[in-house]
DNA sequence: AGTGAATGATACGGAGCCGAAACAATCTTC
DNA sequence: GAAGATTGTTTCGGCTCCGTATCATTCACT
Protein backbone atom coordinates (compact mmCIF):
# COMPACT_ATOMS: atom_id res chain seq x y z
CA UNK A 1 0.00 0.00 0.00
CA UNK A 2 1.71 3.28 -1.12
CA UNK A 3 2.15 6.25 1.40
CA UNK A 4 1.54 9.33 -0.10
CA UNK A 5 4.04 11.62 1.94
CA UNK A 6 4.72 14.90 -0.01
CA UNK A 7 7.95 16.42 -0.27
CA UNK A 8 7.68 19.05 2.66
CA UNK A 9 5.90 17.03 4.55
CA UNK A 10 8.42 14.19 4.42
CA UNK A 11 10.85 17.50 4.96
CA UNK A 12 8.75 18.00 8.12
CA UNK A 13 8.88 14.28 9.44
CA UNK A 14 12.55 14.39 8.96
CA UNK A 15 13.25 17.10 11.32
CA UNK A 16 10.84 16.13 13.78
CA UNK A 17 12.13 13.02 14.14
CA UNK A 18 15.89 14.35 14.23
CA UNK A 19 15.25 16.30 16.69
CA UNK A 20 13.64 13.71 18.87
CA UNK A 21 16.54 12.06 18.28
CA UNK A 22 19.17 14.75 19.31
CA UNK A 23 17.28 15.54 22.34
CA UNK A 24 17.50 12.08 23.39
CA UNK A 25 20.85 11.89 24.80
CA UNK A 26 20.90 8.07 23.46
CA UNK A 27 23.98 7.73 21.55
CA UNK A 28 23.24 8.34 18.25
CA UNK A 29 23.97 5.84 15.43
CA UNK A 30 25.51 7.55 11.65
CA UNK A 31 23.42 6.80 9.22
CA UNK A 32 25.72 3.63 8.01
CA UNK A 33 25.24 2.25 11.00
CA UNK A 34 21.64 2.66 11.47
CA UNK A 35 21.01 1.66 7.69
CA UNK A 36 23.22 -1.93 8.55
CA UNK A 37 21.16 -2.35 11.54
CA UNK A 38 17.78 -1.73 9.82
CA UNK A 39 19.07 -4.45 7.16
CA UNK A 40 19.56 -6.67 9.18
CA UNK A 41 16.25 -6.68 11.07
CA UNK A 42 14.23 -6.03 7.83
CA UNK A 43 15.62 -8.10 5.75
CA UNK A 44 15.84 -12.45 5.69
CA UNK A 45 18.81 -13.76 7.37
CA UNK A 46 21.32 -15.53 7.17
CA UNK A 47 23.32 -11.92 7.36
CA UNK A 48 27.29 -12.29 6.55
CA UNK A 49 30.10 -8.86 6.75
CA UNK A 50 30.48 -9.68 3.16
CA UNK A 51 26.46 -9.51 2.04
CA UNK A 52 26.19 -6.42 4.34
CA UNK A 53 29.34 -4.68 2.41
CA UNK A 54 27.89 -5.65 -1.39
CA UNK A 55 24.46 -4.70 -0.09
CA UNK A 56 25.74 -1.13 0.85
CA UNK A 57 28.16 -0.86 -1.36
CA UNK A 58 30.60 0.08 1.45
CA UNK A 59 34.05 -1.77 2.48
CA UNK A 60 34.76 -5.01 4.61
CA UNK A 61 35.97 -3.17 7.36
CA UNK A 62 33.23 -0.74 7.54
CA UNK A 63 30.57 -3.21 8.41
CA UNK A 64 33.21 -5.09 10.69
CA UNK A 65 33.64 -1.66 12.85
CA UNK A 66 29.71 -1.00 12.69
CA UNK A 67 29.34 -4.36 14.27
CA UNK A 68 31.92 -3.83 16.91
CA UNK A 69 30.17 -0.58 18.06
CA UNK A 70 26.67 -1.60 17.81
CA UNK A 71 27.86 -4.95 19.14
CA UNK A 72 28.66 -3.12 22.29
CA UNK A 73 25.75 -1.33 22.74
CA UNK A 74 23.71 -4.84 22.27
CA UNK A 75 22.16 -3.96 19.27
CA UNK A 76 23.64 -7.02 17.16
CA UNK A 77 25.82 -10.01 18.41
CA UNK A 78 27.73 -12.15 15.81
CA UNK A 79 28.42 -16.23 15.35
CA UNK A 80 30.62 -18.05 13.33
CA UNK A 81 29.06 -20.27 10.41
CA UNK A 82 29.48 -23.47 12.07
CA UNK A 83 29.25 -24.74 8.17
CA UNK A 84 32.29 -22.52 6.89
CA UNK A 85 34.08 -20.67 9.90
CA UNK A 86 35.24 -18.47 7.46
CA UNK A 87 31.96 -16.60 7.83
CA UNK A 88 30.53 -14.66 10.60
CA UNK A 89 26.60 -14.69 11.01
CA UNK A 90 25.14 -11.64 12.49
CA UNK A 91 22.43 -11.90 14.61
CA UNK A 92 19.68 -9.85 15.99
CA UNK A 93 18.92 -9.14 19.87
CA UNK A 94 16.02 -8.50 22.17
CA UNK A 95 17.70 -5.20 22.74
CA UNK A 96 18.07 -4.63 18.76
CA UNK A 97 14.66 -5.31 18.07
CA UNK A 98 12.85 -2.43 20.60
CA UNK A 99 15.49 -0.13 19.82
CA UNK A 100 13.83 -0.68 16.51
CA UNK A 101 10.61 -0.69 17.71
CA UNK A 102 10.92 2.71 19.30
CA UNK A 103 12.23 4.05 16.21
CA UNK A 104 9.84 2.89 14.45
CA UNK A 105 7.15 3.94 17.10
CA UNK A 106 8.76 7.27 16.84
CA UNK A 107 8.49 7.68 13.05
CA UNK A 108 5.04 6.71 13.24
CA UNK A 109 3.91 8.95 15.73
CA UNK A 110 5.31 12.49 14.17
CA UNK A 111 3.81 11.11 11.07
CA UNK A 112 0.40 11.25 12.59
CA UNK A 113 1.45 14.96 13.82
CA UNK A 114 1.97 16.13 10.65
CA UNK B 1 -3.63 16.61 7.93
CA UNK B 2 -2.20 13.27 9.50
CA UNK B 3 -0.29 10.96 7.64
CA UNK B 4 -0.78 6.99 8.22
CA UNK B 5 2.45 5.52 8.59
CA UNK B 6 2.19 2.11 10.55
CA UNK B 7 6.07 1.38 12.94
CA UNK B 8 6.86 -1.44 9.97
CA UNK B 9 6.31 0.85 7.64
CA UNK B 10 8.46 3.22 9.08
CA UNK B 11 11.02 1.10 9.36
CA UNK B 12 11.10 -0.10 5.93
CA UNK B 13 10.99 3.99 5.03
CA UNK B 14 14.00 4.56 6.94
CA UNK B 15 15.70 1.63 5.75
CA UNK B 16 15.05 2.59 1.70
CA UNK B 17 16.14 6.44 2.24
CA UNK B 18 19.11 5.42 4.75
CA UNK B 19 20.44 3.00 1.58
CA UNK B 20 19.88 5.57 -0.87
CA UNK B 21 22.00 7.74 1.23
CA UNK B 22 24.76 5.91 1.34
CA UNK B 23 25.25 4.55 -1.66
CA UNK B 24 25.44 7.87 -2.80
CA UNK B 25 29.22 8.68 -2.11
CA UNK B 26 27.72 12.80 -1.34
CA UNK B 27 28.84 13.76 1.79
CA UNK B 28 26.35 12.39 4.65
CA UNK B 29 25.34 15.13 7.07
CA UNK B 30 25.23 13.78 10.91
CA UNK B 31 21.91 13.62 12.28
CA UNK B 32 22.63 16.65 14.20
CA UNK B 33 23.94 18.79 11.23
CA UNK B 34 20.86 17.76 9.09
CA UNK B 35 18.38 18.49 12.45
CA UNK B 36 20.02 21.97 12.01
CA UNK B 37 19.79 22.58 8.06
CA UNK B 38 15.93 21.45 8.29
CA UNK B 39 15.65 23.49 11.37
CA UNK B 40 17.18 26.65 9.24
CA UNK B 41 14.71 25.85 6.32
CA UNK B 42 11.61 24.78 7.62
CA UNK B 43 11.52 27.50 10.34
CA UNK B 44 11.08 31.20 10.19
CA UNK B 45 13.96 33.29 10.24
CA UNK B 46 15.81 34.65 11.72
CA UNK B 47 18.37 31.81 13.26
CA UNK B 48 20.97 32.76 15.02
CA UNK B 49 23.85 30.40 16.88
CA UNK B 50 22.42 30.87 20.56
CA UNK B 51 18.69 30.36 19.11
CA UNK B 52 19.58 26.85 17.48
CA UNK B 53 21.47 25.61 20.48
CA UNK B 54 18.37 26.12 22.69
CA UNK B 55 15.84 24.62 20.18
CA UNK B 56 18.23 21.32 19.67
CA UNK B 57 19.26 21.56 23.55
CA UNK B 58 23.40 21.16 22.57
CA UNK B 59 25.83 23.50 23.24
CA UNK B 60 26.84 26.65 21.21
CA UNK B 61 30.09 25.22 19.88
CA UNK B 62 28.41 22.29 17.85
CA UNK B 63 25.95 24.74 15.98
CA UNK B 64 29.29 26.42 15.55
CA UNK B 65 31.00 23.75 14.44
CA UNK B 66 27.81 22.34 12.35
CA UNK B 67 27.81 25.58 10.59
CA UNK B 68 31.71 25.73 9.54
CA UNK B 69 31.33 22.56 7.82
CA UNK B 70 27.92 22.91 6.30
CA UNK B 71 29.20 26.52 4.99
CA UNK B 72 32.16 24.66 3.24
CA UNK B 73 29.53 22.62 1.42
CA UNK B 74 27.65 26.25 0.41
CA UNK B 75 24.41 25.00 2.49
CA UNK B 76 24.46 27.72 4.62
CA UNK B 77 25.77 31.05 5.27
CA UNK B 78 26.29 33.28 8.03
CA UNK B 79 26.19 37.13 8.53
CA UNK B 80 26.63 39.56 11.22
CA UNK B 81 23.44 41.56 12.87
CA UNK B 82 23.99 45.07 11.95
CA UNK B 83 21.54 45.46 14.47
CA UNK B 84 23.55 43.95 17.23
CA UNK B 85 27.23 43.09 15.87
CA UNK B 86 26.89 40.18 18.57
CA UNK B 87 24.35 38.01 16.77
CA UNK B 88 25.33 35.94 13.39
CA UNK B 89 22.12 35.52 11.39
CA UNK B 90 21.95 32.37 9.30
CA UNK B 91 20.93 32.40 6.15
CA UNK B 92 19.99 30.18 3.68
CA UNK B 93 21.62 29.39 0.55
CA UNK B 94 20.34 28.13 -3.38
CA UNK B 95 22.69 25.06 -2.81
CA UNK B 96 21.28 24.33 0.59
CA UNK B 97 17.33 24.70 -0.55
CA UNK B 98 18.17 22.85 -3.39
CA UNK B 99 19.49 19.94 -1.72
CA UNK B 100 16.82 19.53 1.04
CA UNK B 101 14.48 19.46 -2.26
CA UNK B 102 16.15 16.70 -3.15
CA UNK B 103 15.91 14.78 -0.02
CA UNK B 104 12.12 15.24 0.42
CA UNK B 105 11.71 14.24 -3.11
CA UNK B 106 13.67 10.94 -1.99
CA UNK B 107 11.87 10.45 1.08
CA UNK B 108 8.35 11.07 -0.84
CA UNK B 109 9.67 8.93 -3.60
CA UNK B 110 10.47 6.18 -1.36
CA UNK B 111 7.22 6.36 0.56
CA UNK B 112 5.41 6.37 -2.27
CA UNK B 113 6.77 2.92 -2.90
CA UNK B 114 5.92 1.25 0.09
C1' DA C 1 33.42 55.98 30.67
C1' DG C 2 33.30 51.53 33.07
C1' DT C 3 31.54 47.26 34.72
C1' DG C 4 29.03 43.23 33.85
C1' DA C 5 26.15 40.48 30.71
C1' DA C 6 25.55 38.34 26.32
C1' DT C 7 27.01 36.34 21.96
C1' DG C 8 29.77 33.66 19.13
C1' DA C 9 34.35 31.70 18.16
C1' DT C 10 38.41 29.19 19.50
C1' DA C 11 41.76 25.92 22.09
C1' DC C 12 42.43 21.56 23.93
C1' DG C 13 42.32 16.69 24.78
C1' DG C 14 39.67 12.75 23.69
C1' DA C 15 36.28 9.57 20.92
C1' DG C 16 34.90 7.61 16.74
C1' DC C 17 34.89 6.72 11.98
C1' DC C 18 37.19 6.41 7.46
C1' DG C 19 39.96 4.22 3.38
C1' DA C 20 43.67 1.41 1.99
C1' DA C 21 46.65 -2.09 2.93
C1' DA C 22 48.32 -6.01 5.35
C1' DC C 23 46.98 -9.95 8.14
C1' DA C 24 45.07 -14.62 10.10
C1' DA C 25 42.00 -18.27 9.56
C1' DT C 26 39.46 -21.30 6.74
C1' DC C 27 38.08 -23.43 2.57
C1' DT C 28 38.79 -25.27 -2.30
C1' DT C 29 41.11 -27.27 -5.81
C1' DC C 30 44.44 -29.91 -7.83
C1' DG D 1 48.88 -31.96 1.37
C1' DA D 2 50.26 -27.59 -0.94
C1' DA D 3 48.93 -23.40 -3.38
C1' DG D 4 45.64 -20.16 -4.07
C1' DA D 5 41.09 -18.09 -3.13
C1' DT D 6 37.77 -16.43 0.25
C1' DT D 7 36.26 -14.31 4.57
C1' DG D 8 36.59 -11.35 8.25
C1' DT D 9 39.72 -8.65 11.20
C1' DT D 10 43.32 -5.52 12.33
C1' DT D 11 46.61 -1.77 11.63
C1' DC D 12 47.96 2.73 10.16
C1' DG D 13 47.58 7.62 9.42
C1' DG D 14 44.15 11.03 8.91
C1' DC D 15 39.92 13.51 9.43
C1' DT D 16 35.72 14.96 11.89
C1' DC D 17 33.16 15.60 15.77
C1' DC D 18 32.51 16.18 20.80
C1' DG D 19 32.38 18.67 25.64
C1' DT D 20 34.43 21.89 28.56
C1' DA D 21 36.67 25.88 29.31
C1' DT D 22 38.40 30.12 27.77
C1' DC D 23 38.57 34.06 24.71
C1' DA D 24 37.18 38.41 21.86
C1' DT D 25 33.72 41.43 20.65
C1' DT D 26 29.65 43.93 21.44
C1' DC D 27 25.89 45.60 24.09
C1' DA D 28 23.31 47.45 28.29
C1' DC D 29 23.14 50.04 32.26
C1' DT D 30 24.59 53.16 35.67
Amino acid sequence: MPISLESPQALKLWHDVGLSQVKDDEPDLSIRQMTILLTIYLEPPPHTVRGLAAKLAVSKPVITRALDSMGKLGLVSRRRDQADMRNVLVQRTVAGALFLERLGDLVSDKAELL
